[in-house]
DNA sequence: TTGTACGCGTTATCAA
DNA sequence: TTGATAACGCGTACAA
């Protein structure tokens, strides 16, 4: 039907078929308000007739913006695709992006230590704008992304990096209280917790609110570190029993963990939530796949990533973002605790 | 350090700094071998000094090449975010695409009905070739990415496009088979399954591989269907258990359904392997979070989407493929058969 | 309201 | 081996 001629049709063909200028076709295609209905009309036939898209490069190069935003993973471990977390970030993201004329483009750090690469492209003008996923806060990567001349966001408050960034988090010290006194209010008294690793902030801040929870309540703490993936949560609850066989409930960093947590406490015959109540964060698919099905705690995940995309287009429209927005979880109650 | 001058250095900085022409540097740049040791040697330390980076768009709008590939969704239902296949894909694709000079971008169906915005983009030539994740077959916007002037590759043999397409896959009717005929092997003699979508290869060939080998041993079929969801998954589950009490054994056809029908299975009473014997499909990570764990066929997921990019890479250099590729899958047993 | 003409940063062709 | 110079397709003063 159209492009036969090889390649795409341009501006001039568009210009020729319509009988106006390049310039002409340009405002329309532009939605200059002062051309001519009847212009405009032959113009949006021209367009159709041809099947005419405009030339992202060409257009890029004279207006200096490429109409296209980076999700970065600082980070050569692409397990992160995995994780439910940036499932429902990419997910957010891409919704919000797609009725804009913004495309997405994904950035993964090539392989360990190869910093530079990433860096290099986001300074080169290949992109307006870079949300940064990320996980791990001693990398001094994230220092240098934050001091890139170039509208950045982070998908939670980056460790490390003392100048103030736009970032979107959830709360998560307040998420893990909430947990840890419900718990409570349950009536258990000897409360552990299988913590995320400490350099990052969802492990960090998490551990916090268990630890000001059990500081206020007057209960020692027990505590555990996994690496929020499924084979540590299970090293980490084995090691929390072994040590603190008197546990009667128990608060875990992420689902993932918990439902390893779940299966050990099933081998060591303790019953939950009757022996043992379990508590989770997340509220990922996996809380609903196990028995008993997983309390945990929520957080808007998408709503994250749906206002991640939205900081970034304001600032690359020239919004002064750069603080922190923190959205709050809510306890899921299910079978658990 | 660099670039303090507004926008980034060009190639013409760069020549001036090194005393050579502009041509002579983007020869270097491009690493054309006949230049000078010694003009190559100037020119790059003038690089490292400026920290120039190539303007991405103005090579494209010359060489008529992006260096960039696109990941397509042609669905509005970003649901697909969340998919551990989806996940596995995007992981093996990127790693592949990481080490090269692609960049990957994502694409999705920004609403329902909107496939012409998709088309146009990508046959405006913004990519250099299309990478699609199709889901449901019955679409008709497959027929025409099918038809698209552009590399394409599928990661699944789409439904009802006629024309060779290439495409990458795993063998799932000989997945299915597998699974029944262990679940055969093991005494099991009254097996039903819960099958997915018709429109999805996924759901199609698995129904097939489950069909024949109940065809082969005389058995007959049980079938429930399911949309690979685990609400879907549950309620295959409740009407096929009422419709068929006698079940022994149970082929699902996507791990997610399969916890849900495990959940089913407990409220009904059913000891699971002992009453039922339940295999899934698919390896993913909730195979390891229920009690038991579960008995599954695993598809080499990241190796596919790795392929995907060797081919979509292979194709836009020239090469002609048009054909399909099927990968074989691994039964995993596990402790639910 | 519309058209002319220039420049965006690169690559590629052709001379030198 | 190197250097001019002409495209590539588009936006936008500036002029008409």
């Amino acid at each position: 039907m159209q492009g036969q001629d090889g390649g795409s049709p341009t501006l001039e063909q568009v210009a020729a078929l319509a009988g106006v200028s390049r310039a002409t076709v340009s405002r329309v295609v532009n939605g200059s308000p002062k051309v001519l209905p009847d212009t405009v009309a032959a113009v949006e036939r021209a367009i159709g007739e041809l099947g005419y898209v405009p030339n992202r490069a060409a257009r890029a190069l004279v207006t200096r913006r490429t109409d296209s935003v980076a999700l970065v993973v600082p980070e050569p471990d692409s397990r992160v695709f995995s994780d439910p977390f940036f499932a429902g970030i990419l997910r957010g993201v891409s919704m919000t992006l797609a009725p804009t004329s913004s495309q997405l483009v994904l950035l993964i750090e090539p392989a360990e230590g190869d910093d530079q690469r990433l860096l290099r492209y986001l300074r080169g003008g290949h992109v307006d704008g870079a949300i940064i996923v990320s996980h791990h806060g001693r990398d001094n990567v994230l220092q240098e992304l934050a001091h890139l001349p170039l509208p950045i966001v982070f998908s939670a408050r980056p460790l490390g990096v003392e100048v103030p960034v736009a970032s979107v988090d959830v709360d998560n010290v307040a998420g893990a209280r909430t947990a840890v006194e419900y718990l409570l209010s349950k009536g258990r008294r000897r409360i552990g917790t299988i913590a995320g690793p400490l350099d990052m902030t969802a492990g960090l801040d998490r551990l916090t609110g268990y630890q000001e929870v059990a500081a206020e309540a007057g209960m020692a703490e027990a505590v555990a570190y996994g690496d929020f993936t499924a084979d540590g949560g299970e090293q980490a609850a084995v090691k929390l029993f072994a040590e603190y066989p008197d546990l009667d409930g128990l608060f875990v960093a992420s689902d993932l963990m918990a439902t390893a947590a779940l299966r050990v406490l099933s081998e060591l015959g303790r019953r939950v939530p009757e022996d043992v109540s379990v508590v989770g964060f997340d509220d990922s698919v996996m809380a609903t796949t196990t028995t008993p099905k997983l309390t945990t705690v929520r957080q808007p995940i998408e709503t994250l990533g749906a206002r991640l995309a939205e900081i970034i287009l304001a600032k690359i429209g020239g919004a002064d973002l750069t603080s922190p927005e923190i959205f709050s979880t809510e306890l899921i109650i299910r079978g658990s605790a």
